[in-house]
DNA sequence: CAGTGGTCTAGACCACACC
DNA sequence: GTGTGGTCTAGACCACTGA
């Protein structure tokens, strides 16, 4: 304010709340500090709730601030950088990855995974769902999808279901040649169970990552991972055989 | 509707109307097609339009609808995958790559970007900005810092500025050594400049992909990249050597 | 319990595209 | 012009958290 004259074609009230805000988020707060409560916000700025909240809604996708119904509205720290890159990569679940299982179904997959596996409608296919965690915290969920035909000693009744059964597909995985693998990101938004794994509200903007598993000339797996896009920097360390110099990385701006 | 019984924990009715616009639109309508307008629709649903447009608003997140002010909503044909992938990768600039530069100017990075490329607030940085094309339209927005230590046989009034200036800092970087690079993506919502380059609102989502390229141990230059989030999806070719099949991959689902 | 953010309403006006 | 989506208002009630 003060620098602008008065504009021909007047920004929205709600992207200059925005920046406002966003600016004095820089200089007059710290990270984890509560804000006052939109009410008191909105009359504050002499605009209406609706308003103030469409503000803090962009502020929040950007990962700026964290609301929590009951709480309040905090500053948020930044975001996490979660490595999904494939370099030396190999199967999911194979040495100390960074998932936790805990559960495995029969299912049929939605029929984008199920174009991507070549299955039809009625061909089995396990589901195992997982979870990341970074810091404490759950960043992503993921489903893993495994045609029956892909893992075929693993015997019918190995384990009924759940975390057991998870770690006998997982094992049976290991065991066939990885000949590469595919990945697109994409922007989603989050499904009722997945949120409520990430401890997000239904429709929480995500980002949803697919890798595809090759195997002998043909797709032997998908995973559809969900990140959390308010809290998640998606990382791909495609650093050759360069060993980077620690400059300036670390400082801080102010 | 119909098949739900009254819920003990309703779901907010903009997600419930989510849900069955979203199965009406892989049913009753194909690519392209306009749906009624919001006071309609809302009259229809027996909604207020806020939480029509709330439900609405998911959608196009999704990418599953279009909307154009003073147009209409439209049936979002599906993402465009758009490779990101840095295999075998040069400088940006080189070869065939997809980008088209049209404009250079020397500017201060933004403070997270200076921090990446160790320089203080007073060194010289050219900012070079590109746009990329897919099928037509404009996908990405893009902003190529490079400090000017990272080009010290630019002739200084090489050219005073625009196109050709980005097309001889460009052609400098060719002569560095690429050492490696690294990526990273993010949620973000559009500046002002970059929406209107995209043909999108101001504040619009978008995936930021950030990548610093690395010669001598140091950064010598960093992409900021805002993509589309509604209309891309974005693709790593991590695939080995291997050559995949093309199995089921054309398939239409019905 | 009181206080927070989340949902919803019924209106109004504006900016833009197209005729 | 007319019709579209985009912005904004001033209220109301709900769901949740934590004292």
């Amino acid at each position: 304010m003060g620098t602008t004259q008065l504009e021909s074609v007047p920004e929205p009230k709600y992207w200059h709340l925005k920046n406002v805000i966003g600016e004095a988020l820089d200089s007059d707060f710290s990270v984890g500090e509560i804000l006052p409560n939109e009410r008191d916000l909105a009359a504050r700025f002499g605009v209406a709730r609706a308003t103030l909240r469409q503000a803090l809604e962009q502020l929040e996708l950007e990962g700026r601030l964290q609301r929590r119904r009951g709480v309040g509205t905090t500053v948020a720290p930044p975001r996490v950088g979660v490595d999904v890159s494939t370099a030396g990569q190999a199967w999911p679940g194979s040495a100390q990855d960074t998932w936790q299982s805990y559960d495995c179904a029969k299912a049929v997959p939605p029929a984008p995974v199920a174009r991507m596996l070549g299955t039809g409608i009625e061909d089995e296919t396990y589901a195992l769902r997982r979870l990341r965690v970074s810091h404490g915290h759950p960043v992503a969920a993921e489903l893993l999808y495994v045609p029956a035909t892909s893992v075929p000693d693993l015997s019918a009744i190995d384990a009924p279901s759940g975390p057991s059964r998870a770690r006998a597909v997982l094992r049976e995985l290991q065991r066939l040649d990885l000949d590469g693998q595919d990945r697109s990101v994409e922007l989603g938004s989050a499904r009722a169970d997945d949120a409520k794994e990430l401890d997000r509200l239904p429709g929480a903007p995500v980002l949803v990552v697919t890798t595809r598993y090759f195997s002998q000339g043909r797709t032997a797996a998908v995973t559809v991972a969900t990140y959390r896009a308010d809290t998640c920097r998606l990382t791909f360390g495609d650093t050759g055989d360069v060993e980077i110099s620690h400059h300036a990385e670390e400082r801080r701006a102010s």
